[in-house]
DNA sequence: TCTGGGGTCCTAGGACCC
DNA sequence: TCTGGGGTCCTAGGACCC
């Protein structure tokens, strides 16, 4: 039987704060997002005090300083670089890999003959990571991918287990699917588990029973390849390539609430400086720039939610153009009268630098698209990688407000100036 | 006072074509 | 008076994921 992995960092943000402090081995460890808003990574002892996922920072903080637990504002640079690490080693291991996430990565397991055997490369995949990084790992093995993420689920929920799961008998599977409710499932969020519970369906393995017919019908070929994938036929390929980007995101809430059009520039000028970065860092172009505002959910104000797009004549990479794009589509997505919470930049259609798919309206808005200057980018990327800053006019710094991170970690493997000291 | 950020895939429905 | 049928392409929006 062909076999898959699924190695899954415990707690990853938490476990990679602990690396370099040994002293928080048993302390309860959280991680904050932006700006120090919501929980976003929980040791298990924080789990255990009741700390949940996602939960504002400022409702849990008293009582969980007050009771011993540490924090820490998110570290991205040292996250990524164990990540890194951690994909490395599982890398040497195997000849097919996907790197699923920051902190998960399939393993085709072509190589191993029995269930036995794969148990055994499991036990000393994570051993060996933990050796060499000293992040904790839990691995689920089985048939297919979505099977590994129920076995990495027992693997976790197993208490003195050694973290390692494989399932692959159906007898075991199907012990394992009657216990586990539907929205535990990979695949089935919120609003599915909804329906499927009015239909009566509670449990992994009710799904599992269901009419795949039916399924297809009254769902989507999504919920069916779930259904199939859980009676253990592969439909989820392993993807051992990267797939280039499709869209880039960069957003943000705001510290404070953002009031007048004048205000909303520069910020949303500075995101779409750093969506151009990512942009030529994967070496893309795009034909469309958009720009999303919206006020607070939370709370008792007027909601307000504006979207535009702009689009150009032909695919662009050069920064002022998505800085021209993105201030038109402001413009017309902006209200007056809101206090807003949240903005991003989102840009789309994207299509390979060496293809060049010239418009039959050239003149239509050459003034966006033609200016584009590849020497000037690479030169201005060159030096923003290193400590010079180089601004654009409507980005205007001095309006800026910093990220709140009061409580963020030493960047211990990616700054000189923050290494380790040991004494 | 304070509530994250960045992605993918699929489908329905509109626009358009003959 | 009566107004078809079949197809493609594109996009917005919904669902999901970590």
């Amino acid at each position: 039987m062909k076999l898959l992995a699924l190695v899954d960092c415990d707690n990853f943000y938490a476990s990679c704060e602990r690396v370099f402090r040994p002293d928080l081995k048993q302390t309860p460890v959280v991680v904050l997002s932006n700006n120090d808003g919501c929980v976003i990574a929980r040791s298990k002892e924080a789990k255990s005090m009741g700390i949940k996922m996602g939960v504002p920072w400022f409702q849990v903080k008293k009582a969980y300083l007050a009771r011993g637990g540490r924090v820490f504002s998110s570290n991205f640079a040292l996250y990524g670089d164990l990540s890194k690490r951690v994909m490395n080693i599982l890398e040497g291991m195997v000849k097919k890999i996907e790197v699923y996430s920051i902190d998960e990565a399939f393993l085709d397991l072509q190589h191993i003959q029995n269930s036995k055997q794969a148990y055994e490369f499991g036990i000393y995949c994570r051993s060996t990571v933990h050796q060499w990084v000293g992040i904790p790992v839990r691995i689920g093995i089985a048939p297919t991918k979505t099977l590994t993420k129920i076995a990495s689920h027992v693997a976790k929920h197993t208490n003195g287990g050694t973290g390692v799961c494989c399932l692959s008998k159906q007898k075991h599977i199907a012990h394992i699917l009657k216990t586990l409710p539907v929205n535990e499932v990979w695949g089935v969020g919120r609003n599915l588990s909804k329906q499927l519970n009015q239909l009566g369906t509670h449990s992994a393995y009710d799904l599992m029973k269901m009419d795949i017919g039916f399924i297809r019908k009254k769902f989507s070929v999504v919920l069916e390849r779930t259904v199939r994938e859980l009676r253990g036929e592969p439909c989820i390929q392993i993807q051992n390539h990267i797939e280039p980007k499709k869209q880039i995101v960069v957003s943000r809430s705001f510290r404070g609430k953002i009031e007048g059009l004048n205000a909303l520039k520069p910020l949303i000028s500075n995101f779409a400086v750093r969506a151009g970065e990512k942009l030529r860092h994967e070496n893309q172009k795009c034909s469309q720039v958009s720009v999303f505002i919206s006020t607070s959910r939370f709370g008792k104000q007027p909601q307000y939610r504006g979207f535009n797009s702009f689009r150009f004549s032909h695919p662009i990479n050069d920064t002022r153009s998505i800085l021209m794009g993105a201030n038109t589509a402001l413009d017309i997505a902006f209200q007056e009268g809101y206090a807003y919470a949240k903005a991003g930049i989102l840009l789309s259609q994207f299509s390979c630098p060496t293809v060049i798919q010239k418009s039959l309206f050239e003149t239509m808005n050459q003034l966006y698209a033609l200016k584009q200057d590849e020497n000037l980018m690479q030169s201005v990327d060159e030096l923003n990688s290193h400590q010079t800053q180089i601004y654009y006019a409507s980005q205007r710094p001095s309006s800026l407000l910093p990220i709140q991170k009061r409580m963020v970690s030493p960047r211990y493997t990616t700054n000189w100036l923050e290494l380790p000291t040991a004494l």
